[in-house]
DNA sequence: CAATAAATATAGGATTCCTATGTTTATTGC
DNA sequence: GCAATAAACATAGGAATCCTATATTTATTG
């Protein structure tokens, strides 16, 4: 080992610092959450269900969220006695349920003021260091993923239509099938709604390709 | 601009990622805290607390934790009667009240078990990610500190003990003067308890100084 | 010395969040 | 086919977070 009885290895140091931008980040979601009437749970339970056609079940979104499955009920309760979203029954399925936004929660996603503390942050940094960081976070948000550590999330690394370096351009190197459009590493997504989930085969080789990219 | 009208620029992706991570952080946090006893808000405080030989006051863990004063007081007062922290009065402002770590509180932020979702993910970045993913994040919390948008951290960026790029040698350019010791950009702490804050001339000079390097 | 400001505390209320357990419906194994 | 087990969700109970608004006490200012 390089740092023999460290004992505040990298992982830490960068967990305190994930930490201390996460906890300035809530203020953030604070404010936007209030001018919708809700608070930062209740909105990304919206964010995570805008999109989804075949909605999420409440074992799915407290998985997601981070929390129990009692918790996620609780949220999804407020929610829909504030009308934002609802629960149909699942099809073949009479213990399980399906969670689906109404157009009153799909509205209280459209406002997006900016002039944030992300924006902020992210602004003081040069495009290249953007870049990178866009590109670590996916790189430790897919491999959660992998290990079954998070659900999978709705990102091009993991999407069927993505194929990467497709194109000769430097610039623009990746191609979605969805869309039908080239694009660049600065423009991959983390969340798109228009996500399909590749079979792990598939999911593998694209990652290969990408990282070899 | 380079790509107009962009719907999601790469803050707000950026955004997301931090997001997700920190939704799966929190697990870690939720496990290491009830071995304890505690929540993670109430670790946090202690955490915060850990090394300030004045204590830290009311309002300032509130602005720490990026909540309301009111909610510090909340949890300040659960920690209080479980003993793991005490308030004494402030010298020369009796309204005021200054919190401290009792022997109790110490306590609970010794064990480190490891084997977390954290170690994990960073774990999957190889040496050379690790650190610009240190390095960005410690640009955009300083950068958050100096626009007053949250307290000023702990870190070697803003101590006085910190002299950047002291020594030639590339793999520990820096240099401690409290452990007088030199040490690398790996090792750059985050929120150090021997930390004194540098007065902002010096911070600008040493920052100017730790980017030139 | 009155007016204003600052640091906390209190009040009130919605919600989050946990664990433990109950209810209903699927699935499995004999 | 049917009991045993498992899975999905709801409920119960309780501690704590978290907000806004307001009160209290003490500092500071004009």
């Amino acid at each position: 080992m390089e740092t023999p009885k460290n004992p505040f290895p990298i992982d830490f140091r960068i967990r305190e610092g994930l930490s201390r931008i996460a906890m300035a980040l809530r203020v953030d979601e604070w404010k936007k959450a209030k001018d919708v009437g809700l608070n930062p749970t209740q909105l990304a339970i919206l964010a995570l269900l805008e999109g989804r056609k075949d909605g999420l079940n409440v074992k799915e979104i407290a998985a997601h969220l981070g929390v129990s499955q009692p918790t996620a009920t609780d949220s999804i309760a407020a929610l829909e006695k504030k009308q934002r979203l609802e629960k149909r029954a699942e099809q073949g399925d009479r213990r399980a349920v399906r969670v689906y936004l109404t157009p009153m929660g799909l509205a209280a996603l459209q406002p997006d003021t900016g002039d944030s503390l992300a924006e902020q942050a992210v602004g003081s940094l040069d495009k290249l260091e953007q870049q990178q960081l866009l590109l670590t976070l996916i790189k430790m948000i897919r491999h959660l993923q992998e290990s079954d550590a998070i659900p999978v999330q709705r990102m091009c690394v993991t999407c069927r239509y993505f194929a990467p370096f497709a194109h000769p351009d430097a610039g623009q190197p990746h191609h979605c099938h969805f869309v039908n459009a080239a694009f660049g590493q600065r423009e991959l997504r983390v969340d798109c709604r228009d996500h399909e989930e590749a079979d792990p085969t598939s999911r593998a080789a694209t990652w290969e390709a990408f990282q070899a990219g």
